[in-house]
DNA sequence: CGGGTAGTAGACCGGTCAGTTAAATTTGGG
DNA sequence: CCCAAATTTAACTGACCGGTCTACTACCCG
């Protein structure tokens, strides 16, 4: 272990263990004019296919697709190029596994969090917007900016680039709204919500989150989400047009 | 003007004409597998700066701010990097001309038309959407993709990347929410609307907005925009609690 | 022990990146 | 017509792009 070549190559150390499932997502403090160190390299003891995922999540989320290399994901996963593409036939299909691991991520962390029924269905749609405002709000402590929705930033950069990536990302959407129209349904059952048109609610209602997250992402400031989230509970769309 | 050396140089000649400041939105058919043919070269009868301008403009919101290249600006608006780096300092410059004749573009074309007095303050803002819909429908029609919002693509890249892009974005995104908060401050004038919260609801029409257009490119379906844009008029804050 | 295989290493491919430089050419005013 | 300023040209820098290739190591199974 210790002649491993990997403790004495030229790549630094990493100064933090990142698990990949829970605290994957966080990042340093952001400097504008030096990014190549702006994120410490990882911990090399996770198996060498999840840490490259991890790496990759990590930038791209916190840049951009087209503006994150292979190169520069190998090295913070501490991983030669050649393995990179033993496990990844291209840049594209890591960016559709990190797409995997995101959705798992936001499904453990996120959605099976807001939608437990403890709540009252619509509580859970508020409190959806709660725990983005404060994931947001933790990543803008972490690393001085907002980062933004994963999905969001991919499809508006992707989805006239790939079509595949773009269909995973739709396909993503269309998981979280079916969610949300859940709750919908739970809150016209309950009695909590008059009759509406549950499917093109959901729609809006994601719709308008993704707007105030891209809006927050825009003026760097996570409070957008909690004052504009106040506002969700409009955007349910009648079943008809008469007015009871 | 006709040894003009642009004429028998390799780069391909202009099929279209397009006027920078009408139809300088539009491309060619998108083709996934080769880009280097998406759009063609631009007339040379306008002048280098605007041509540039107008060439990053496309390419731009077509693809990404880091997807394209100075270099391919270049070869679209027929000029040699040199004379780039003559009338720009940097890549990160254009971008803010460019985003400086889009926010005129948008004020010109969609704003103007849509808050015209001719319509009561509420069907101004559904105007808007209507607009918005119909360019995207355009674009799609034209080029095989929705596109997006041309700010929200760079807030989305860039917030992260260029402060000084987020904060021309950021600063852009005022002015649409300002005009906006004006119809609804007239919308209240005229009786057609109670008492609300202007600034907020302002603000969230325009986050949802952004999000339905986000939505809409992410399925490459501008119809998006039409349903979804119905619920706009639920987005309104109240001023009090007190329900009446 | 032999041999297959998963994984790793690192050089290498053609091409592009943003930006620089210096010289040549065009332009417009006196 | 001449000169200077504005503009354009083309070669160039050093770094990096996504992806390929071959050789090598480590480990497992028989």
């Amino acid at each position: 272990m210790q002649n491993d070549p990997r403790f004495d190559s030229d790549i630094p150390q990493p100064d933090t263990h990142l698990c990949h499932q829970q605290s994957g997502m966080s990042i340093s403090r952001v400097d504008f004019t030096d990014r190549s160190t702006i994120i410490p390299v990882m911990n090399t003891s996770v198996d060498t296919k999840q840490r490259i995922i991890d790496s990759a999540q990590e930038l791209i989320y916190a840049r951009s697709y087209t503006d994150v290399g292979v190169q520069e994901i190998c090295n913070r996963a501490g991983v030669k190029k050649g393995s990179f593409y033993h496990f990844f036939p291209s840049k594209r299909d890591l960016t559709l596994a990190v797409l995997d691991q995101l959705e798992q991520f936001f499904r453990d962390s996120v959605q099976d969090n807001a939608f437990s029924s403890d709540r009252s269905p619509l509580e859970r749609i508020d409190r959806l917007i709660e725990l983005i405002y404060e994931f947001q709000r933790q990543t803008r402590e972490d690393s001085g900016q907002i980062l933004g929705c994963p999905f969001g930033n991919l499809a508006g950069e992707m989805s006239t680039q790939d079509e595949q990536i773009r269909q995973r990302v739709m396909h993503i959407f269309r998981g979280i709204e079916a969610r949300i129209a859940e709750s919908l349904e739970d809150a016209i059952a309950t009695g909590e919500l008059a009759d509406i048109n549950v499917q093109a609610s959901a729609e809006a209602i994601f719709a308008y989150i993704e707007g105030i997250v891209l809006i927050a992402k825009a003026r760097n400031d996570p409070e957008v989400i909690r004052k504009l989230g106040k506002a969700v509970r409009g955007l349910m769309v009648p079943a008809t047009m008469v007015k009871e």
